[in-house]
DNA sequence: AAGCGATCCAACCGCTCTTAA
DNA sequence: TTTAAGAGCGGTTGGATCGCT
């Protein structure tokens, strides 16, 4: 690993079993957040930043493990389409699974089975260097299309944000009529219109339309 | 069994955004 | 309005494991 992190105060590197169990016995007491303050209030010898990835990537009850189902994988694939290398967005709308989970899965598995070169999303509204040469917080509303066919920006996030919603209430509304199916390990306590309706995919496709009409 | 390259994925870094004082 | 701290993001790295020779 690399940089400043190594300044011998912290500890880096695949977490023990201690570590986690301290970690997770404070968040089940302190709740999330304050993430600088873990190492003192614990003596864990870890960055507040290596405390929060640690937990929401791994410790999270909510973090969905083992292989991607192939329901996963279509909706990752399709979602890049649309969003491009926007990670946490994606991962938000895959139960269970966070943006590292996707960018990896992605990087390791979809990119080579759908034969995507891998390059750099020059004009990607969140990189931070794109951001910056696009010169502050327009940048992040101006859109164009990339050659692997994702949308870099044209539009604002909010206004992506709004399409999968309104295709997420759709769904909804169609499904909420039906018994859920669930296809795959759903949660407990939790259902995806995008994982359990029959036709979602169909949805997306057509709320896709709609987006790439209105632009 | 040993060596070695390929692959996977947890973890880190640098940066921006958000929020509270 | 400014500023500092906290939170979050995407890109990248490197150690562990796998599979082939």
């Amino acid at each position: 690993m690399k940089g400043a992190a190594g300044n011998g105060e912290h500890r880096r590197g695949l977490w023990t079993v201690e570590e986690d169990r301290i970690l997770t016995d404070h968040v089940k007491v302190h709740g999330k957040g304050k993430w600088n303050r873990i190492p003192k209030l614990t003596g864990l010898k870890r960055c507040g930043k290596s405390c929060r990835l640690r937990w929401m990537n791994y410790l999270s009850p909510g973090v969905k493990r083992g292989v991607f189902s192939e329901e996963e994988d279509d909706l990752i694939i399709r979602l890049h389409k649309l969003l491009g290398n926007r990670w946490s967005l994606i991962a938000g709308r895959v139960p269970g699974r966070t943006d590292n989970q996707v960018k990896n899965h992605w990087n390791t598995h979809l990119s080579k089975k759908l034969g995507v070169k891998q390059r750099k999303c020059k004009i990607n509204a969140s990189s931070s260097k794109s951001s910056k040469e696009l010169g502050g917080a327009n940048s992040r509303t101006e859109l164009k299309s990339n050659d692997d066919g994702s949308i870099s920006c044209r539009k604002g996030e909010a206004e992506i944000h709004n399409v999968i919603e309104d295709s997420s209430e759709k769904v909804w509304e169609t499904t909420s009529l039906q018994d859920p199916v669930l296809i795959g390990d759903c949660y407990d306590n939790f259902w995806d219109p995008y994982l359990c309706a029959p036709n979602l995919m169909e949805f997306l496709d057509h709320s896709l339309d709609l987006f790439w009409d209105g632009m």
